[in-house]
DNA sequence: TTTGACTCCGTAGTTGACTACGGTAGTAAG
DNA sequence: CTTACTACCGTAGTCAACTACGGAGTCAAA
């Protein structure tokens, strides 16, 4: 389990994660990675863990989790009040669930449109698009 | 199959289709829903057209197009295009998997990472949060 | 006919998530 | 030591999708 130091400059750090270099210092201003220390008269070095953390926040957020929910889910990291971090995880925890299942429907509408739109030859309408017309029988959601 | 004529201001087609009544401007400006003659010194109306068209564009949106892509869909409406609008379909699909596959591991960390914490309440750190970091191989991840 | 709600329209503000700019200071190759 | 990159930092701009504002016109009930 031993690692080299693995000290690197910003943009070594932003070519890693593949972001860029001032996405990572708008993280920090947020609060979502930490700026390490600057040492006097340098430059600031960044290691594997900050590498994890913007890799972490670019996957949770392909997931759908804004910044600031990235935030709360950050903050069972530190492990100092387990009650809350819980608390986070189990609202978190819905939160996936109900995202899945929405993503579900999703997937069984569209599904359903792609396969029709193939099934049908030479039709005039293209039934994914009057399906979608039609509605489809959505989940209880508005937009978004 | 005849309907009446079904005329309402843009404030009843609004109510209607449960969108602000400046959403729909703003829909008229990106050219997404026509806006209808105003007969002189008069005001607009809109039809059930207006409001399945409106209905279309939320349906779309909650499948994940976003308003350009939506307009492209919409553009495709002739039905000479259905291959088109196919692969549209079929590519939103693929994303829509792809996104209830990785909420499913992260829901796995989650669901464990609640239970660990509800089991040792009161020890110092909560041992599991750090496996959200190594529990989450994620697909192929960009972001959004 | 008055009153109050609604329409019209252009423009401007908001939110979330970046992305770019510009000046100064550190770094690394030759 | 010079030169060419970066890094640093604050501020400002962008993009999508709204959302709000303000003033003038229109409609409908009392």
């Amino acid at each position: 389990m031993a690692n080299k130091p693995c000290s690197m400059t910003i943009g070594a750090l932003a070519k890693a994660a593949n972001i860029g270099v001032e996405t990572i210092r708008y993280y920090q201003r947020r609060g979502l990675v930490a700026e390490p220390e600057k040492p006097y008269g340098s430059i600031r070095r960044y290691d594997e863990h900050a590498l994890a953390r913007l890799q972490f926040i670019r996957t949770a957020q392909w997931l759908g989790f804004s910044l600031d929910e990235i935030g709360g889910l950050l903050k069972l990291q530190d492990g100092t009040h387990c009650d809350e971090a819980r608390a986070l995880g189990e609202q978190k925890l819905t939160n996936v669930r109900q995202k899945i299942t929405s993503l579900r429907r999703i997937e069984l509408a569209l599904d359903g449109l792609v396969k029709e739109c193939s099934a049908q030859k030479d039709d005039v309408k293209c039934p994914l698009i009057t399906s979608i017309y039609d509605g489809l029988e959505k989940g209880t959601s508005g937009r978004k």
